[in-house]
DNA sequence: CTGAAAGCGCTAACAT
DNA sequence: ATGTTAGCGCTTTCAG
């Protein structure tokens, strides 16, 4: 109120006249006051502004009332990601709670994150804070699976396989006879899987298979040149699949240049979806993740896991699905 | 270590064979003792993997260790503001601080978040949080000035008035004579400063101004129909300048559809650059708003006023540019 | 150079 | 139904 400094527990006490605990009983709902002192404390502890001090809560509780979201440094451009973190803080607000953001950026100087668990989007198997994360004792939730040996409290996993292999035979229907993955590498689960349902699916289908494997966070040129690459060597290629969430936009000129027609001599679809394909021409085809909602399943879990309601080594599924666009239907 | 939980200061004191004190003097370099027992407490600490309590310390300085960051929720899809937070949560780390999101998509029911100071990034004068923020006691940095009757500790600018300018003169330079505007409503610095200067400039060039004015967030659909409506209502427009994030490329199919050629009959540019604006057929010319220099920009003012060493009341400018593109290049 | 004690603001156990 | 007391783990006087 005055320029006394943060208006305590306390000063709300001795104003309202009772004591410290009778005070916080109220202000709390403890259900040990009557409501005509509740009703008095509060309205004292309003008229004073009274602002409770989380970190002697927290102190006192052995709890921060925040989580932790740490989010690979190299994939934090796309709109991706950004939907995915507000997933997490809204669902978070609801339960009222903070969310810390925190990277790989910097080394894992700091000791401690004031945090009572940790959502992980997409780990990479080389990050070391995922690692020093994983190893800690706080409940950590990854939004799909850590590929390396550390066992996360909880897993929300989507089938990126199936979609993967419904973008395959929607192509293939389409009339496409090679089809090349431009890929994301393997450290990540993600990575992982298109990869590896994509040489399944060649290998039951009898098609030769045409990979190429690009680290996380590679600029828009070296996707690029991959696909200028593709294209020179293997001539036939008919239909593109890319996977890193950018790529497909970014390599619509290569195509052109090298005298395709999108949706006609190729069709070309992306394995993460954005606005941005909506309104290229043609429209490109791609692979909803439904981040958001990814990203409340995350926070939705690890609470679960922090309330005991649900157990450690509990894994979720999240939809997702597949929206055609005009750049894989001909004519 | 063990299951003992959490390895506290008095554990570390009472295995080193020193005091409280000490202990803590030791782990944090106060320069009070010798470096022979420093180096051993420090040796025993990390023996026992001893992690400091955030809480305890923040209880006792009075601090807390992390910053706040509030976003817009309607903005919040665009990768500007994903730029703009990894800048803060950069820059933050650097100083060894966290960053907390704030939203306003929940009521602000929280009492207070355990923040030291608050960035807020393009506030919007009808965000109630936002209001809140302002008021509150902890120093608030904005990223544009706030629109509305409060004084922000700091601000960070960008001239995106001059830059409008330029575009503007560059449009002109290359032909267009009817130059029209989609613009983003005036709860916003930065939409009032880009309604405010093209009006000028149409003034003091003896040009009709065409203006059409969408609130934030709009769907792009909507963007859309603003511009077709646009095309009909004055065919003679022949530069388009897009206000806000994604529109420019939202409507290109639009503005194809009505038969223009961008780069030819119709310059197309935007206010806000993005990857999408690289790879679009042709690249769309625009604002490059630097988020991430602008979010680590406001980050450091924040820790300078926190310091002290920035007086209250201190703007710094930001600075912007632009990249011209084919879509506004003829020929 | 180091130790002992006080206390940051809060909640939980134990009294009334 | 309310008050008293004892800390949560840490940093900071104040004494040696």
């Amino acid at each position: 109120m005055s320029t006394e400094g943060p208006v305590t527990l306390i000063a709300v006490a001795k104003a309202a006249g009772v004591s410290k605990t009778t005070a916080s009983d109220a202000l709390r709902n403890s259900g040990r006051v009557s409501e005509r002192t509740r009703q008095h404390v509060i309205a004292v502890a309003n008229r004073l502004g009274y602002t409770p001090n989380p970190s002697a809560r927290s102190l006192r509780m052995a709890t921060t009332g925040a989580i932790g979201l740490h989010l690979p440094e190299v994939l934090t451009r796309s709109e991706y990601y950004m939907s995915f973190v507000f997933g997490v803080v809204d669902q978070a607000a609801r339960m009222n709670c903070d969310v810390t953001l925190l990277t790989s950026h910097h080394p894992p100087s700091r000791a401690t994150h004031r945090v009572d668990g940790v959502v992980l989007g997409d780990p990479l198997e080389t990050d070391a804070v995922v690692r020093g994360l994983l190893d800690s004792s706080v409940p950590v939730v990854t939004c799909e699976r850590f590929t390396g040996d550390a066992e996360p409290a909880g897993v929300v996993l989507s089938d990126h396989g199936a979609q993967l292999e419904r973008l395959l035979g929607h192509l293939a229907d389409a009339g496409a006879q090679h089809i090349a993955l431009l890929a994301s590498s393997t450290v990540t689960d993600w990575g992982r899987t298109l990869q590896r349902t994509y040489l399944d699916w060649c290998e039951r289908n009898g098609r030769h298979a045409r990979l190429r494997e690009m680290a996380f966070g590679s600029p828009t040129t070296v996707m690029q040149d991959h696909v200028r690459a593709l294209l020179n060597a293997e001539p036939e290629v008919d239909a593109l699949v890319c996977a890193p969430d950018g790529a497909a936009a970014a390599v619509l000129p290569v195509l052109r240049a090298a005298g395709r027609t999108i949706g006609e001599d190729l069709l070309l679809a992306s394995c993460v979806d954005s606005t941005a394909l909506r309104y290229t021409d043609p429209p490109i085809t791609a692979i909803d993740l439904r981040p958001r909602e990814a990203g409340a399943a995350c926070a939705r879990l690890l609470f679960d896991i922090l309330a005991g309601e649900a157990p450690r080594g509990t894994s979720r599924a999240q939809p997702i699905g597949l929206t055609v666009r005009r750049s894989t239907v001909r004519g």
